[in-house]
RNA sequence: CGGGGCAUAGCGCAGUCUGGUAGCGCAUCUGCUUUGGGAGCAGAGGGUCGCAGGUUCAAAUCCUGCUGCCCCGACCA
């Protein structure tokens, strides 16, 4: 992409109701527009990342066995009478009528419509377990929506429903999904820590907060140092060996972690005290299993073995990308602006024309970028008519990983320099092993 | 929902107290010079001063009402 034909509004200065990083950030660096209290344009460069953010999601509830699906924005009322959550969901949800003056609303959540999709086609404990999950756009009428997309009214959310026979069988779903976020965080260039967290008003005795640490973080937390460093499950796991999931996540949760609500001091206070943390913590995924809070009253029942019918054990397990994309800029980003993790950047290269009209200068960025796009990767090419001053501030604020600087200066010597956003680490290379260097 | 604040050019702000030609910086456009960490000079364009009503010869400024947004507190991916 060439710069010179994106569409990339930065601001120089920073609008005054940005208070957090992030937020500030995300102005800054044009990705994102506030069109009302809480909800967002999000312009091509916030895009991006979004849709990097989801591709991950994606391919990690894909492996965890969970099928996707889509629901829509907008549900009947009627619906959520059945649960009796029409009544007790407050003002939360954003309540409108259609031209019939039928009472619709904006989904907040989706426990009722995938039990009423499930109920309708599932009959027996053969086609168990199941898990369907979307992504979809959600709307909560916060109270004081703050922070950016760290805490708007519409946001994206993946919301994943499992349906067991009984208990067992959805503690093992519960387990994928364990299995499943601490990969996907991981992979999203963050250090994620399950809490035992209150179940609150969804209902259900088995719930865990994903937390990751950032000093702007909205929960108070406090876990043992040593969670920090357990390792991450490998791609390759099976997650239909109950056993070994049931492991992974007992080796997590046997180490003590919990949030402001769920805190025991007790149990904090016996640990040595160079392996206490306590920080702040943003969260951006929760677990849930609920069992039959939802199917019982919805009817959502399935034969069992022994010819009777039962309600099926649920679990919900949200992950909000849209919050995610502040949450990483929190825990990444310096005074020059953010420091993107390689896999949800924006572009994997910005490569900058230092003296754009140069017969030099241009003839080897042309190369660079047909040479890097033949290998796949995305190259942003700053062919503005600025000087370098402004291209290294851009460069700099939008927080590509690697930044190809192409001048007459180093191309004299046949040289161009590549620069390593994160570090600030520069190597003077030739053409072609800069294309080595950044695409592998 | 309680408390506090803001609304003037795309962004950041001054002007409001004490009514009298709507300003500054950045950004934008044109020209020239410049070109390795947000260039310089010269010129230009851009405003129903959030909306509605009132007071006045005269309102960005005073009065009334409304709307939007931000911050602090209790709830939430």
């Amino acid at each position: 992409m060439r710069l010179s034909r994106y569409f990339l509004p930065i601001l120089r200065e920073t609008p005054k109701e940005a208070e957090i990083a992030s937020h500030r950030l995300m102005l800054r660096a044009g990705l994102l527009r506030q069109q009302a209290a809480g909800i967002y344009s999000w312009l091509p460069l916030g895009l991006r990342v979004l849709n990097k953010i989801t591709t991950i999601v994606r391919e990690e509830q894909n492996r965890s066995g969970a099928v996707e699906l889509l629901m829509p924005t907008i549900q009947s009322a009627e619906l959520w009478r059945e649960s009796g959550r029409y009544d007790a969901y407050g003002k939360e949800m954003l309540r409108i009528r259609d031209r019939h003056d039928r009472e619709m609303l904006y989904g907040p959540t989706n426990e009722e419509m995938i039990t009423d999709i499930f109920r309708a086609y599932v009959r027996s404990y053969k086609d168990l377990p199941l898990n369907l999950y979307h992504l979809q756009w959600k709307f909560r009428d916060e109270i004081r929506p703050r922070f950016g997309t760290m805490r708007s009214r519409e946001f994206l959310m993946k919301d994943a429903y499992s349906f067991d026979l009984d208990q067992e069988g959805a503690r093992h779903s519960y387990n994928k999904m364990f299995v499943a976020y601490l990969r996907t965080f991981a992979r999203l260039g963050l250090k994620s820590i399950p809490m035992r967290a209150d179940t609150g008003p969804i209902g259900g005795d088995l719930s865990h907060e994903f937390i990751i640490l950032a000093a702007t973080g909205e929960s108070e937390v406090f876990c043992h140092r040593d969670v920090l460093d357990t390792p991450i499950p490998p791609a390759d796991t099976d997650f239909d060996d109950v056993a070994h999931l049931q492991s992974i996540v007992d080796k997590w949760t046997s180490v003590y972690a919990a949030t402001s609500e769920m805190h025991d001091e007790a149990a904090f206070a016996a640990i040595p005290d160079d392996k206490k943390v306590s920080a702040r913590g943003i969260e951006v995924g929760h677990i849930f299993y609920f069992g039959t809070k939802y199917s019982e009253p919805m009817k959502a029942t399935v034969t069992g073995p022994d010819g009777h019918e039962r309600p099926v054990h649920m679990g919900s397990y949200g992950i909000g990308p849209s919050r995610l994309v502040a949450a990483i800029i929190e825990a990444s980003h310096d005074e020059a602006g953010i420091v993107w993790p390689d896999p949800v950047a924006p572009f994997d290269v910005a490569l900058l024309n230092l003296k754009p009209g140069d017969s030099a200068t241009d003839d080897a960025c042309g190369h660079l970028y047909r040479a890097l796009g033949l290998r796949g990767r995305d190259v942003l090419y700053d062919d503005r008519d600025e000087r370098p001053g402004a291209k290294f501030a851009t460069a700099d604020l939008i927080g590509v990983p690697w930044q190809i600087l192409v001048g007459p200066r180093s191309l004299s010597e046949g040289k161009v320099e590549v620069k390593r956003r994160a570090t600030g680490e520069r190597e003077l290379l030739s053409i072609e092993d800069a294309v080595v260097r950044v695409a592998g």
